[in-house]
DNA sequence: TATAACATGTAACTAGTTACATGATTGG
DNA sequence: CCAATCATGTAACTAGTTACATGTTATA
């Protein structure tokens, strides 16, 4: 599935492989995300497989890059993937919940120190998607011409990590409350 | 992680791999899941490694059982990553958010269809969530003696699909009204 | 003077998925 | 009679992480 993130950020231009791991990193980190090395391999394989095409651009004083292109299959690929419904429903992991689970023995305090850490964590990450996130679509928004219709949908995936760690928070709260007596 | 899981499971009686799967799938489906296969596999390692030993009970007419117990390592394992502190985030992989960030070229229709085909499913899984947990969750409660406590974290985890469920329906309505102009 | 940013890549490894292989019993 | 359940495992593969390797320039 990198395989879509990168042929998507592609489609908005030209591109390396640091520079989409900079993108990629300040706008999909909330739902997706990849290593650097992670990224140049599949850059790679997407290269053999023709969907993307890569020139090396010298530089002086530092490495030369190389940046990438989409193809028209590449292109194709990435728009037949757009359309294509989701059928299922991804299934996640949550090493808290996990460890919450096996829980029992493990004393109230330490319990309540692990659940209340969290929630500092988790407060952060819901500040974060409404100031530096929040800045980074506006900041898209109102440089780029012609993106109203992206900018809407970019604003929405932004809400959602909004809205998922508002009710993380309030899930702690709960959960506090009731371990807490 | 899966290792914590199976250790996590076994500490409350001996088991196949074949039971833990099917425990696995009634109660931490939610926010941790295995395929038989890696079960099998890492189940074998940690026997290798000296947290759990098996033993094979002959059956007839169905094949064998390797039935696993935690060793003294293992229990003490399980116990140090249980009072281990998550000091940082787990980041999530949304196959729809990522799909939603690329489509704005998709047409209104198509990606409405998406949305309302994706509440239907979570709608659906919310109801798995209130119903069908539940019972699992009270059914343990009921039989089991003294494990009170554990209940109560269960019951938790349960709560957490409850509430992300019914945030990612209310996600969606909002998402849908602010497309569908 | 140190470290962050720029820039690319390989190698080894861990985790997880899919496919294959086998075969009896029980319930509808 | 067909599908599900019981029951275990291997092999091949894909995805993702960690560690290694290199080297300049701008900035604090």
């Amino acid at each position: 599935m990198l395989k879509y993130a990168l042929l998507g950020f592609l489609n908005y231009g030209d591109m390396t492989g640091y520079e989409l791991k900079q993108i990629m990193d300040t706008s999909t980190q909330n739902f997706w995300h990849a290593k650097q090395s992670q990224i140049y391999m599949t850059l790679k394989k997407l290269e053999e497989k023709g969907l993307v095409i890569s020139e090396i651009e010298p530089q002086e004083g530092r490495p030369d890059r190389r940046v990438y292109a989409l193809t028209d299959g590449g292109r194709e690929d990435l728009h037949e993937w757009v359309i294509a419904p989701i059928t299922d429903l991804d299934s996640r992991k949550e090493r808290l919940l996990l460890k919450l689970f096996f829980s029992a023995s493990s004393g109230k305090e330490t319990l309540l120190m692990q659940l209340r850490l969290q929630r500092e964590l988790h407060q952060q990450q819901l500040a974060h998607y409404q100031t530096a996130t929040k800045a980074v679509v506006q900041g898209f928004a109102s440089i780029q011409p012609g993106l109203e219709e992206d900018v809407v949908l970019w604003e929405a995936t932004r809400r959602f990590g909004e809205m998922f760690e508002e009710m993380y928070v309030r899930w702690l709260d709960e959960t506090i409350a009731r371990l807490d007596v």
